[in-house]
DNA sequence: TTGTAAGCGTTATCAT
DNA sequence: ATGATAACGCTTACAA
């Protein structure tokens, strides 16, 4: 159990020993509060740069309640979404001073609701979270004023700020785009059921049918798991089918790869035989032949307006936290060239 | 200042209260340890669980000098390859019971030095960290057994354990696939310079030329930041020389969707007027015409191996730490057809 | 088995 | 301006 060299860490004390002070001289001297002469400062100061003393942040913690940690709960740090969300947080968080501990869950509810548990006990300073279920601890933190922004899918009745994306109009523009260019058998490879994204982006690829007098055929429509294997073999019982789709709406990145992966192993032509629009806009879109028409969702940003509204919240006293307030950010599509594009319309 | 309600937060002391024993039988029911007698023990329990007791690890951290929780600081979590290793490193932590607090320093010392002792003071169990530079600071906590493992970027003189990749031979290899495949002008897009794994990747480039009685042209290697602007415009420098190459070898995945892209604009064919291979397997590299020939890194085993051997120093006892240990993985070349390969080559 | 009390390294109050 | 002292919530040695 012994942790590492002691020499090493030097403690107020220790400082206030050398420098002749008291501890709680050198305590003020070092946080800069309280009366201090310039003489005592002075000396405190210099040997503490000379030890090269360093603030114990779990003390200080115990005392002040503030860890400057903030947490953030997502599904998964490796899906291209969460990448850019998560490092738009970090930059702001860190340009305030704050860390961030971060915890996938790889959407499972449980791994959700312990994880909240575990870095409220580590009292982090507030937290970030992209839920995959009801959740009524998180429900309770709220009520009882602990900061919390919702990240990416509001919940109902959670009064709290939330940062999401207009998925469903992401989507409807998505399937209109489709639809604008003469496709009439539109598939789509939505994300996990019940998460609200997947049923936001539904709802919006419905719409855009029903808008355009397009029937709905429930066997086009298709539920993944926001992974890629899952989605290789949906568009393999999509292609099956007797009346295969001539396009596909996929929810999001690592679908479209999937997607497009089994595409390509069937040898279907883009977008000739299939066309194909994604939501997310991957850096590596413009690079397939034919480049990929995409919905971009601005994740970068929205990491950094989480973050932001989150340390105000925290900034702010107990009740005044407990507001609720939509922020909703506009999703872009690119259009390029996999849904049949004339040349003219290229991006 | 005001914190979140606290009525809901009990301590063990109000547990004790509660469930009407003193402070310490409360302590080692709830702890498991020391003598209990079932009776007090059954009664301790039931109220924590009756009013959601959960100990506040800030107190407990600080007279056990434990956090669990790790340090992981990397350039930047947004490149490909960090975010495999951070999912690796995140998921073997989470399995042992740790947390992990995550620090982008964007290859920069200064950042690197800062964090480093906020994640000391923050008193982390350990560390991961993938090295920019020289770091005194580190290897005074290495020399005093504070745990640390060395990710990606080894450095020479630090006495620990470090996890790194063969880069030397996989840039070889890469290298000597393309001079079979019969070319001759090949250049190389490095990382940043004076970064361990550029270098290394650059020898590999130099060996395979020499082996091949390739003459260096030093205006053939160019070095990048790691990043895909960057690579774009050194793509382009290449291009515009007159006696322009005909093969790439681009050190990561950023770089290469930069060089593609510009390759793209230009419309330059791949591999007919240039080939091109990369570090770095990307999930999208089967789906570009040509599919991108490139040497795969274990990305994620990595994580899970780095942070295996940093939870096992954890566990071991100061000076025992204190040991030398490097880890090579060997990265594997996968190869398609963005280097002119026969088809019977294709993978 | 139980309870008292000290201690972790801060911050902060209150006499001096 | 200074220094003794309590407090944060936990663990744990020791006494009862």
């Amino acid at each position: 159990m012994s942790h590492y060299d002691k020499n090493l860490k030097k403690t107020v004390e220790d400082v206030a020993r050398e420098s002749g002070v008291s501890k709680s001289v050198a305590a003020r001297a070092l946080g800069d509060y309280g009366s201090v002469s310039d003489e005592a400062r002075k000396r405190v100061l210099d040997v503490a740069k000379k030890v090269g003393y360093q603030p114990d942040q779990i003390a200080r913690s115990l005392k002040t309640k503030r860890t400057h940690t903030i947490g953030v709960i997502i599904s998964d740090i490796t899906t291209y979404f969460f990448t850019s969300v998560v490092r738009g947080i970090a930059d702001v968080a860190s340009q305030s001073g704050y860390d961030l501990v971060l915890c996938n869950t790889d959407e499972d509810p449980g791994n959700e609701n312990e994880y909240l548990k575990i870095l409220v006990s580590k009292s982090v300073d507030g937290l970030i979270i992209s839920l995959s279920g009801k959740n009524t601890y998180l429900k309770k933190l709220i009520r009882a004023g602990f900061p919390v922004v919702l990240l990416d899918r509001g919940v109902e009745g959670l009064e709290t700020t939330q940062v999401v994306v207009d998925n469903e109009s992401g989507a409807y523009e998505a399937v209109t785009h489709l639809i604008k260019l003469g496709h009439r058998r539109i598939a789509i490879i939505d994300g996990l059921a019940n998460i609200q994204t997947s049923e936001e982006r539904l709802k919006g690829y419905k719409r855009a049918l029903q808008d355009n007098h397009i029937p709905l055929d429930p066997r086009l429509i298709k539920y993944g798991d926001f992974k890629m294997n899952k989605a290789k073999e949906v568009t393999k019982e999509l292609l099956d089918m007797k009346n295969s789709p001539i396009a596909l709406f996929v929810a999001n990145e690592a679908m479209t790869i999937g997607a497009l992966l089994t595409l390509k192993k069937e040898n279907i032509t883009i977008p000739e035989e299939i066309a194909i629009v994604g939501f997310d806009d991957p850096v590596w879109g413009p690079l397939l032949t034919p480049p990929l028409t995409a919905v971009r969702q601005p994740a970068y940003s929205m990491g950094t307006m989480t973050c932001q509204t989150l340390l105000q919240k925290i900034n702010m006293h107990g009740r005044e936290r407990i507001v609720f307030e939509e922020l909703v950010l506009k999703p872009k599509l690119i259009i390029r060239q996999s849904c049949g594009e004339k040349l003219k319309e290229k991006i």
